[in-house]
DNA sequence: TAACATCTTAACAGTTCCTTAAGGTTTTTG
DNA sequence: CAAAAACCTTAAGGAACTGTTAAGATGTTA
């Protein structure tokens, strides 16, 4: 599970990163609405859930929702602000928010509407720790240690890690990792292979359908 | 952190640049407020927070407040005055100052009050020192020594810098260092380089996306 | 103007990464 | 069991990216 802040009270941003890579989501951070927007629409970066600031230098967070909705994005946005009044609340919601938190929040209320929106989505937010990987924008931790992953390794890792524990056809992996890309099939066994010489054997071969990344821990 | 100190009085502006230099700020000295004004309207330089003697030659602090307010900076303003009387307090914060010191100041009161300022801002003060580099107007220091950089190899340290431990891409680099002049990709690669020649093996590439400098000793 | 410093581009070299191909191994099927 | 199918492993070639160097452009200073 993908998920951006959008925030850029610096005190804040690093208590969410602590908590939400604990949960298990691969968090990136943005200090502005313009990054964030520009990585969504310049980029074509894609999250699971956003958790958008309202009060941010240069455009609001009100307004980068407006712009989100407006070209198309229906991706869940949670609205933070230090505001309480109700006017703002009407305001955030009018954007195209789909929940609200005022700041000060606990971090217990923020994962419970965090899972309630992937939920209402059809998205369950999972707790990757099991599987002692853990993928930030900054590396990829495997049982506490940084690891260096190419591009399609990353992927690759990130997609079973969203499925851990279930089967992942070699033809979603295309799709999802090589995005349609006309490549044979084999890559993604070699793939797998230098992805299980770096961390370990944690991904099992299911013989005729495709791979499956082993949980570690039970929860 | 970048930290504008407005001070005419030589002893001052140096025992407050050795301490605030160790804490982690980058320093920028001004003798006079027309100069400082100039930097940050005419040449759009940004602080983080500023420290504004009331008692200066030509334009005074409190009036240099109030110019920054009207002209809509909202940076936060630290007042240093000799003296004590509410009155001059009174004066202070009504021209927009955030906070107020009376001279002679213990140097853990000053710290906590900018402390206390960043924070309010969501800003954080952290100590660069971890990363055995500083930068101040005048040079920038490595491991102690002093080292002569050129204007782009010092904005490409401090973006670094100011994002040290984590991947910059070379588009947000061209972006900040550049302001989106229409320059190759490849003038990053070759001011890198030089840098790395001036400051030691500590930016590390990360293939594909862009560079990281490395963190010295942990927090 | 001459000497100097800085910045950008271009070219070539070096590196990393991705894909394919080929031969070997394991699993399934007839 | 033997053949077929799927997978594993390795290595080579090429694509994409970065490192390095030098030359020209531009601006600055003596």
């Amino acid at each position: 599970m993908r998920v951006a802040v959008v925030e850029d009270d610096l005190s804040i941003v690093n208590l969410l990163k602590r908590v939400l890579i604990k949960e298990g989501f691969s968090v990136r951070e943005f200090s502005t609405a313009e990054k964030f927007l520009s990585a969504v629409f310049d980029y074509g970066e894609e999250f699971d859930v956003v958790i958008l600031d309202v009060m941010l230098p240069g455009l609001n967070g009100v307004d980068a929702c407006k712009f989100l909705r407006n070209r198309g994005s229906d991706v869940p946005v949670l609205m933070l602000t230090a505001l309480s009044e109700e006017d703002d609340k009407v305001k955030g919601l009018d954007s195209g928010a789909d929940d609200y938190l005022t700041k000060p929040f606990s971090i217990r209320e923020l994962l419970a509407r965090l899972r309630a929106l992937l939920r209402r989505r059809g998205k369950v937010a999972l707790n990757l720790e099991t599987s002692g990987i853990v993928i930030t924008d900054v590396g990829v931790l495997v049982d506490g240690k940084e690891v260096k992953l190419t591009g399609r390794e990353r992927e690759l890792l990130r997609v079973l890690l969203e499925n851990r524990g279930k089967v992942v056809s070699k033809e979603e992996l295309l799709q999802k990792v090589w995005k349609g890309e006309a490549v044979s099939k084999r890559v993604v066994d070699v793939h797998v292979k230098h992805l299980r010489d770096k961390i370990g054997d944690r991904i099992e071969t299911v013989w005729g359908v495709g791979y499956r990344l082993v949980e570690g821990a039970p929860e």
